[in-house]
Parts: structure tokens; sequence; C-alpha cells
DNA sequence: ATTTATCGCTAACACACGTTAGTGCAAATT
DNA sequence: AATTTGCACTAACGTGTGTTAGCGATAAAT
């Protein structure tokens, strides 16, 4: 009978959850049982039932906390007085320091939301599909201010934000060059190739 | 008592693993299930079995035929005498393509070979580690010849395939653009971004 | 020190899953 | 026309799933 250790200032909840991120990044959320998670965690599976109510809960949490994060960071970069391939390109780094920093996270959000439960469902689709359009938007701005490529904005948007999302390989990857290497070299490629 | 329909040069197998990818990609590998998969074929799910080994067979019928059209023409374009640019411009094109087209297939190849079994996912994982070298090398060698911004390939190679994968994107959404359009914006930023 | 709330345990549930066995009709082959 | 093969069916299996109920021990609050 042993407790689930907790550190400074996170619930039990919170390591569950945050063990869940991880399962559900390696094995898809499908696939990853409570009885995996329990394990992880180290206690018996109905055990985790004292502090969460069901296994899509766990999804709710992670999906609604990583989208917050990105909402919350695009309103900030959205009313700075700045050029708007400056804004794309703050809000391209703070995407690339994310997903190297939040790995898990970040990543079951972007590939595990199909499987949550209306209304949560529709609620994160609508918030995404926002997202994107706020972001195309910038984009187009951009274009009018002869910043950015005459392109199709949300064909831009579809690149930057997929493009990202490989930083899942270099996690994976044996021979990763820094975190800092990384977030350089995307910016190269995506900020120049949008640029004029 | 219904048959399975077939047309000219099907066989009911492939009819099974065509609906099979369009139920993976709808919901997942492990969430797809064959009772489903039998709905939608039309039949009852035990006489699935008359035609498949297994369940994991069609993933793995899906994933190589997928994988194995991207090595021939990656054999294919490597030995033509053409800039390295040039190269990977078009693999770009075949991919968008390829996605375009054969999007159900081609998404599932790429974001459930995770649920294969060992040894085929062993041979999975290394066939696409040598093709993204293949692809890395390509792009060195753009950089030697100075018709490639001096970027790390690999990073190049990650962010190439993986925006790729976002006309996943395109496909759901409402109001597309033609596939032509769609592929030249790709090409315009991701190849610009590449350029000197 | 006593009470109360927290939390991990065992046992079990109902259910959905992939798959097999065995039967009989219909199409293809002779 | 007779025979063989192909194929869909019903029934059922074992297993793994998410989850609940209820018990007892320990930590927190009084």
């Amino acid at each position: 009978m042993a407790r689930i250790k907790t550190e400074k200032n996170t619930s039990r909840k919170d390591v569950i959850v945050s063990k869940a991120a991880v399962l559900f990044r390696e094995k898809g959320f499908k696939a990853a049982s409570m009885r995996d998670l329990a394990e992880s965690v180290g206690v018996e599976a109905a055990s985790l039932y004292n502090h969460i109510k069901s296994k899509t809960e766990l999804l709710h949490e992670l999906c609604f906390s990583v989208a917050n994060r990105f909402l919350q960071k695009l309103d900030e970069i959205e009313s700075e007085p700045i050029p708007a391939i400056q804004k794309i390109e703050k809000i391209l780094r703070f995407h690339i320091v994310e997903m190297v920093n939040n790995y898990e996270e970040v990543y079951v959000s972007d590939r595990e939301w199909k499987h949550l439960n209306d209304p949560y469902l529709s609620n994160f689709q609508n918030q995404r599909r926002i997202y994107r359009k706020r972001l195309a938007a910038i984009i187009e701005s951009g274009i009018k201010n002869k910043e950015i490529k005459p392109i199709d904005a949300p064909t831009a948007v579809l690149i930057l934000l997929h493009a990202i999302s490989g930083i899942e390989s270099w996690h994976r990857s044996k021979q990763k060059i820094t975190a800092a290497a990384l977030e350089e070299n995307m910016v190269t490629i995506l900020v120049g190739g949008l640029t004029i």
C-alpha cells in the first residue's frame, strides 16, 4: 500500500495525468490501458479512480491544457505592434519550444484528440479551427503588406503546424542536434519559405 | 448471403483492404473494430477471415504497399542526372500527389504503423530510417553544390515529410483550393525555404 | 487522542474485442 | 449434370477492457 509520491505543488492527479501523457504518446490513447497506466504510476488500476473520473478525462485534461497555452500565447502575440512576419516567427518559435519541452502533452493533444467525446470533441475542433483562422489572418495581413509571398494562407498554416509536429522525429532520433539549433533551422527554412 | 461485390481486377481481399484504409484513417487502427469493417464491407465479421489472416495483416498490406511505392520512386529520381534541389522538388511533388490521390492508405501508413507487430514493425522502421537518410543525403549534396541553404539536412527532411502529412487538413477542409494550387503553394514555400 | 477523510487494495462486473469451428448454399469447374 | 471449390453464415470461445463496490489502513484535522 505505497501511496503515489508527489512533489511540491503537484497533486496525485497531476502525477497520473503526466504519466498518462507518456503512455498515450507511446501507444496511442486506445492502445494504452488503465492497467498499463496503473503500473507506470505504481499502483493498482482501480486505485486510479480515487483521483480521476475516467480515462477520457485524462485526455480532456491534456488536450485542453495544451490548447489553452497556445491560445493564450496567440492572444499575447496578436496584440503586439510588430510586422506580421515577426508575429509568425514568434508563434513558430513558441510552438517549437513547447514541442521540445512539453513533448508528451503537446504530441498527445495533437494526435489523439480524435478520441475525445462530445461535447469536448466539437469544442476542441472549434478551438482548433479558430486558432488556424487567426494564424491565416496574420499571414494574409503579411501578404497585403508585401512582407510575405502571395501564397494561400491556409496552406501556409497547415505547413507550419505540421512541420512543427515533425519535432517528434527529432525527439526519437539518436543523434540529436541541440534544441536551439533545431529551432534556428526550422525558422530558417519556414520563415525563409514565407518571406518575399 | 450477399457476396462482396468486386470490380474488374480487384479481389475481394482488395475491397476489404481498401475499406480498412478508410476506417483506420477515421478511427485509428486500434479503435476500428473488425465488426465495423465488416459492416462497411456489407458482411458479417467472421466472413472477413475467408479473405484475410488477421487484422494486422490489413495494416501490413497498407503500410508496405505505400512504402514500396515511395521507395521505387526514390530509386527512380535518385538516378536522374539533375540538380539536387530539383530532385527534392520532384520527390516533394510525388509525395503531395500521392497524399492527394491515395489519401487513406498514405495517411494510415504514416500514422498507424506503430501498431504493426515485429518483425514487420522493425522492418518498416528500418525502411523509414533509410528512406529519410537518402533524402538527407540528397539535401547534403545540394548544400555542397550551393543550391541549398546550409541547414541541418535531417531537420529539413523532417520538415518536408511532416508538412506533406498536413494535406490531411486540406482533405478535411470545407473550402478546398484545387489540388494543383495546393501543390504549387507547398512547393513555393518549401522549396523556396530550402533554396539559397 | 479521537475522529474524519484520503487512498490503495481485492474482487468482480459487463462488455467489446479478434478470432475459430462448423454448416450449407451458390458459383465455378469438369 | 455432377462435383468441387469459394464464401457467407451462426454460434461461440477466450481475453482484455474500463469501471464500480466495498474493505481496511494510514495520514490529516480536530
